[in-house]
DNA sequence: GGAACTGGAAAGCCCATGGCTCTTATCAAT
DNA sequence: ATTGATAAGAGCCATGGGCTTTCCAGTTCC
């Protein structure tokens, strides 16, 4: 004779986590569900069976799938730009190794990697629908230019502002093409054919000649 | 009295079309709701009711939703590719105004189109899990480079292939990060300055001193 | 010219999955 | 031992895609 009753199903054992790290862990399993099976494939279902929990954990820790989306929004994009801010600290000293280091490391992981590339994508494609999502691009991408525009002028002092806002706007804009490129189909060119040209147009923003600062 | 007796529901009065209206029309109304639904909000019905069709007619005309995706995909790139030829075959004979007009295209109606890069953004995002879509986004990205380097030796014949290859990576690059951002938030920066930064990168790529086909 | 025929088109149906809620079980701290 | 917050899991209702059935507009044949 069985010894548990019937009608008395045993529920699964569970460990009490703090709730940073059941957020965490469900962040993270939406960012890896996102770059694996994209917005279509990313449910509640889905996310929290990647995370380890129940489906109904993630209403509790956040208001539905769309607020632990943007959350996750948020964490990657620090997480890139921690990575950014690390390379450009262990560039040392020189202006123009930091400037290098901060474009160099989008073609290093963690930043070039096709998993990101589709997190990141699912980003985008809610930007049109969803203001919070547009908002955190927008910080996102002022947060970079911003950054790039301030080595930029600290490698090149004579470069005035708004060509230093062009300059970045512009190398933000190609090193973005082909990170794409490359994370999409890394088979039309090399990491080091981008690296060349990234590098090019460094020194092409760096020692094109001014008129601004010295004549006026 | 009514006149209509139950049990007899009247239907939808129709009009017969031709295949190749009705399978525009669903193209065109996915691209659509791509566009304005994202990849989410992009099911058989919201797309049938697009087209206004019943349900029913999609599954008819093509093998499910992800084909019908991959059509549009497909259609969309030729619309696209033809708006470039266009342009540039209004440019005239000039081979520098050609390619000017090539790069300047991406930044005019009907390309730079929030709702086109919304579409597109769409078909990025499956690229990873559908290898239909992966072929058709190299196809694509493989013609208009060819296209650029083409129109790139047309207007400066010194260049070497290799470097012509480059170059026109490396703007195709430019191009569409500048774009992509236009797309996204149009408040970071005007069109004009991005067709300013184009302009300048086109003008570097055409003059820069070579080495290759002379002394070697 | 009328009636059967063909195949395009519309609804409805089925089952799976969507997000979210609610109840209940479990654990850790008091 | 008690308690209150935390987690699990079932359940609800809406919507998903694909399929089937029913119906209708041209076509064809007599």
């Amino acid at each position: 004779m069985e010894q548990k009753i019937e009608g008395r199903p045993e529920r699964a054992r569970f460990v009490r986590e703090s709730a940073d790290v059941r957020r965490q862990a469900l962040i993270e399993a939406t960012a890896r569900c996102l770059a694996e099976k994209g917005v279509g494939g990313t449910s509640v279902r889905v996310i929290c069976a990647y995370a380890g929990v129940s489906a109904g954990l993630l209403t509790h820790y956040f208001d539905g799938v769309d607020a632990l989306i943007l959350a996750t929004y948020r964490d990657v994009g620090e997480k890139v730009g921690a990575a950014m801010e690390r390379a450009v600290a262990e560039a040392g000293p020189d202006p123009r190794d930091r400037l290098w280091a901060y474009l160099r490391a989008n073609f290093q992981p963690p930043v070039l990697d096709p998993n990101l590339l589709a997190t990141w994508i699912s980003f985008w494609s809610l930007n049109k629908t969803n203001p919070a999502i547009a908002a955190t691009h927008a910080e996102t991408y002022g947060s970079v230019r911003e950054h790039l525009e301030v080595l930029l002028r600290e490698a090149a002092p004579q470069i005035p502002r708004p060509d230093a806002r062009i300059a970045a706007i512009g190398l933000t804009a190609m090193v973005d093409g082909l990170w794409l490129e490359l994370c999409l189909d890394s088979s039309t060119f090399t990491i080091q054919e981008a690296l060349g040209m990234v590098e090019e147009a460094m020194n092409y923003v760096l020692s094109k000649p001014r008129n601004g600062s010295i004549d006026q």
